[in-house]
DNA sequence: TTCCAGTGGT
DNA sequence: ACCACAGGAA
């Protein structure tokens, strides 16, 4: 008996067609699992091999990153973007030292009470790590169950709730067969049931797709405003990081100054980054990367 | 809802 | 130029 269900063909799919992604090797430890979902929170998988081994390489566990500073996690974040993540990851490590022995939790709730963890990251890591049955909803996942269960476009923005209730209906019974559906659907969204061109052509399930079977029909109502880069406080907070990222210790204000010539808004920029744990002033005039320089003396 | 960065594909 | 990308938090 062959498995006929929706998640039964996707997960014999992905059995044959997966890429070779390092964090899915099954010696791949739940801390480095961990590492890779964050980074690849809005960063191309692409982008995330190189930086994904460093960061093992360099802290093999919570504890190690840890007892690290702050800086060296937004210097190895390097230009992943976002790099308030790798503030939050170096929490999420203090956090996992000082509430479950050094060990990334495996249950959701707690999972959930991390820095940086939110409902996708939290069930990626239960799914992935530890082998538990929960849906599993990035944007891959929620674009290809409306696709093809409800035959719509796509569901919005962000994951409702019932996004979620209904991915767990496909899901296996078996945890680890619900865990491989997971990764599956994820994959068929990534690869085949892209957003821009879907290639139903090499679906496998394309036969039993309610969105190809009404025509993929596009998505109509309010389309999203486009999100401006080039002149936001975006692009100055990326500036005035680059410039703290390469230097050692404290950076005088004169430095910055020269990265954005509205005083305003590099002002705010900058204040943003201090707001956000990233940066921190130093002395009179300076500003340096959070925990940047010598370690202060233990006194005890 | 809005903000948060940075890059590559189309 | 525009958009998509394994989201989370205020």
């Amino acid at each position: 008996m062959t498995d006929t269900t929706f998640a039964g063909q996707v997960s014999r799919w992905y059995e044959e067609n997966a890429r070779d992604l390092p964090w899915r090797k099954p010696e791949v430890s739940p801390w480095a699992i961990l590492i890779s979902e964050v980074m690849l929170q809005q960063t191309p998988v692409a982008r995330v091999l190189p930086a994904w081994q460093a960061w093992l390489d360099r802290w093999p566990t919570p504890a190690a990153l840890a007892g690290d500073s702050p800086a060296e996690a937004i210097r190895m974040w390097g230009r992943l973007g976002y790099p308030r993540r790798a503030v939050r990851l170096r929490d999420c490590a203090v956090a996992i030292v000082e509430r479950h022995g050094g060990e990334v939790p495996d249950r959701l709730e707690q999972l959930l009470a991390l820095p940086g963890v939110g409902t996708y990251t939290a069930r990626a890591v239960a799914a992935f790590a530890y082998g538990q049955r929960h849906p599993v909803v990035d944007t891959n996942v929620r674009r290809v169950v409306c696709r093809a269960i409800a035959g719509e476009p796509d569901a919005g923005p962000a994951t409702r709730p019932a996004d979620l209730v209904a991915t767990e209906e496909l899901l296996p019974p078996e945890p680890a067969a619900a865990a491989l559906a997971s990764a599956a659907i994820m994959e068929l969204g990534a690869v085949i049931c892209t957003a821009r061109s879907p290639r139903c052509d090499a679906c496998p399930v394309n036969a039993i797709c309610a969105w190809r079977a009404s025509g993929r029909v596009a998505p109509i109502g309010p389309t999203r405003r486009p999100q401006r880069y080039a002149g936001t406080d975006r692009q100055v907070r990326g500036l005035l990081l680059g410039l703290l990222r390469e230097s050692t210790g404290p950076v005088p204000h004169q430095r910055l100054d020269q990265v954005w010539a509205d005083d305003v808004q590099r002002a705010r920029a900058l204040a943003g980054l201090v707001t956000d744990g990233l940066v921190e002033p130093i002395g009179e005039a300076s500003f340096r990367l959070v925990g940047d320089g010598p370690l202060a003396p233990v006194t005890d």
